[in-house]
DNA sequence: CCAATAACAATAATTATTATCAATATTACC
DNA sequence: GGTAATATTGATAATAATTATTGTTATTGG
């Protein structure tokens, strides 16, 4: 068994995370990083990310397109992503909802389902507005 | 107004993706048209890929991991990839559940929902099976 | 047929991410 | 507290997927 020994940078990662409501590229968790402790690499960044999405203290948020994005909530909630401003917004769905689409696919298909993971595409809520 | 030319490379491609059950990626695109068209390079495969995308002709497979994948089927329908065997196999379903989940989230959003991508992960049917 | 130009093949460039490795920090033990 | 063992780091090289560039070729309307 290999043990888990304590790094700074690692615990300014899931602290920068856990307290923001955006949902930061690796790259943006570096710059942010950076300034606490400006000799951080953006290898080690990474590093970090992975190990805390393998240990489930964070999320990985990746739609197709570009970088993956991060996230320090970790109850389960969906993403929409804006096609104006790119924004990565929560939304919450009732359990009820969920279940019987879940359901709906395992009923239509041969093996076994085992997770899924949706995104939502559009206008949030300002750019909706500013649209007229 | 830019005209678009008759390619018969691109007519190839198209061949090939109406007629496969595959979702393959552009480099087993490239492989296969190779056969056809020997001197085909992988940056016009690309090209006529994201130009078909574009005209609606196909459709880009884009689930985080790992390369893009086309669907030379554009009807709705959702995706299973197995995470034994990395097929990826169909899933229709039925309009109700979908439009009922797609309300669902419409109700608990407060921008504008436009489109939605889900991915189905597990055990296809034959990996299933041999893993008794 | 021929001029205009869309599309091509070859290849360089870019982007996102992972791997390597010598130096450093953390930790368990005395 | 000092020290040995090793997890983690910063720096940097490597990889993988995709896009951009460019000079050449194929298609097409006149
Ligand atoms: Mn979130
Ligand atoms: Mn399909
Ligand atoms: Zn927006
Ligand atoms: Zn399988």
């Amino acid at each position: 068994m290999t043990t888990t020994k304590f790094s700074r940078q690692r615990e300014s990662i899931k602290d920068y995370l856990s307290t923001t409501k955006d949902h930061p590229t690796a790259d943006m968790v570096y710059d942010h990083i950076k300034k606490i402790y400006p000799n951080i690499s953006l290898g080690t960044v990474y590093r970090n990310l992975n190990f805390l999405v393998e240990q489930g203290s964070i999320i990985k948020v990746s739609y197709g397109n570009g970088s993956d994005h991060f996230d320090g909530n970790v109850l389960p909630h969906y993403h929409f992503i804006c096609r104006n401003c790119s924004a990565i917004e929560d939304i919450s769905m009732p359990k009820e909802a969920v279940e019987q689409f879940l359901h709906s696919a395992d009923e239509n298909f041969a093996g076994t389902i085992e997770a899924s993971s949706t995104y939502f595409y559009g206008l949030c809520k300002k750019c909706s507005e500013n649209k007229h």
